[in-house]
DNA sequence: TGTACATCAGTGAACGCGCGTTCACTGATGTAC
DNA sequence: TGTACATCAGTGAACGCGCGTTCACTGATGTAC
């Protein structure tokens, strides 16, 4: 029973040893602990207890606590530059389109996926843990920092501001806005939608570097 | 001995019963606390043992561990809404100066107050939790909210986004730039200065409401 | 000013708890012959 | 196909730890007379 319990948490054929696939069963659990209780509502042993079985279980795939949460870390961060690079490319060939549409999809991804959202920005681990997970930080940032270079090509070059500036600044918007807007966050009422104000904070912007009609 | 760290912690005269003002000496240990390792970092046994005295002592002067939070983030906020309010003051009467004084504040709050910061923004407690609480946190939404407000007057009334949505940008920008680049973040090196870059995005955001001139 | 009393801030011991981690083990699975 | 053996995923008991919280207490401070 407890083994079936395990498997519809991790939907994963139960071939292998024993439990089939408890690492990735491990991480699931962790991810919904994650969404329901915040970084600090997981623990190692409660995450064990959800897959069924013992915490000591927990080592024969994992060093640790630490270890566990970085792997959910880093199953978010490929899904992310996953679904920004598909953005990206859903929007080609045009510039605007394709950055703009990179932004939709940090929101729709910080949506969809609540816990590795938290596991990637929320729960303290250093990007640095491990060259994977360095790799697959640095594959999402490099997504969205070509579509701001793609689009500052539309700026005259004297001035053009560093693309750079452009990705962090909408990167700085789009976590702003998962952050206090688009969380279950305790008082703070959107008086919006985050999408829209995710749209039209980034419609404003793009106004303002003159890449799209004053008078849209 | 414990008395004379316990006064330089707070700062305070060593006045009334026994340690004089072990209230506010504790909330500078857990803010102090909160500052180093972050909200997770922060127990009351630790910020009792700073303050040099027993844990039990606490319970002298807040119903326990979640309540001290609590009386850190309502001093946050109560500093906060000061000093928005000074630089919204101090933009006056320049509807444009005051709100780009706002923003910067809220930049300089974050840093000059970290732990009040992340007990605020970072420890999962509620503003809602008691009415002092949440009238504080207002305060500081409302002086955000009246800049926005004065400067939402120089857009032609047909073409004027509500000032709620305003405030929720800068905010929104302000607050992405703080966690993302203003901490010493794990891995997420800056390319910018914080307050360039928020300095910067706010600048082309207001050129994109057609409140600063396009060539500036 | 001195004494008796009331107040109440802080003590110290104790509690139950769940945590992360270790260890020798067991028993199901896979493999060699 | 059947048997003996090796592998190794998961067990269960145990650990030391620090946590938040409680309680009866003590003793310094403030107050009434």
């Amino acid at each position: 029973m407890t083994k079936s319990a395990a498997d519809r948490t991790s939907g994963m054929p139960k071939r292998g040893y024993h439990h089939g696939n408890l690492r990735q069963a491990l991480v699931d659990a962790a991810l919904e602990l994650i969404t329901e209780k915040g970084p600090t509502g997981f623990t190692l042993s409660e995450a064990a207890k959800q897959a069924g079985v013992t915490p000591a279980a927990v080592y024969r795939h994992f060093e640790g606590r630490e270890d566990l949460i970085a792997e959910a870390a880093l199953q978010g961060y490929e899904i992310f530059a996953d679904v920004m690079q598909y953005a990206y490319d859903s929007g080609q060939p045009s510039a605007l389109a394709a950055f703009e549409a990179t932004g939709r999809a940090y929101l729709a991804f910080a949506r969809k996926y609540p816990g590795h959202y938290i596991a990637m920005f929320e729960s303290g681990i250093s990007v640095n843990r491990t060259p994977e997970l360095a790799a697959a930080s640095a594959r999402a940032r490099g997504v969205l920092e070509k579509a701001a270079e793609d689009l500052s090509q539309h700026i005259p070059p004297d001035k053009r501001p560093p693309a750079t500036m452009f990705s962090a600044h909408i990167w700085a918007m789009s976590h702003g806005v998962v952050e206090l807007f688009a969380r279950n966050s305790p008082g703070t009422k959107s008086p919006f939608p985050p999408e829209d104000l995710l749209e039209s904070a980034v419609g404003i912007y793009l106004r303002g570097l003159g890449l799209v009609a004053p008078d849209q």
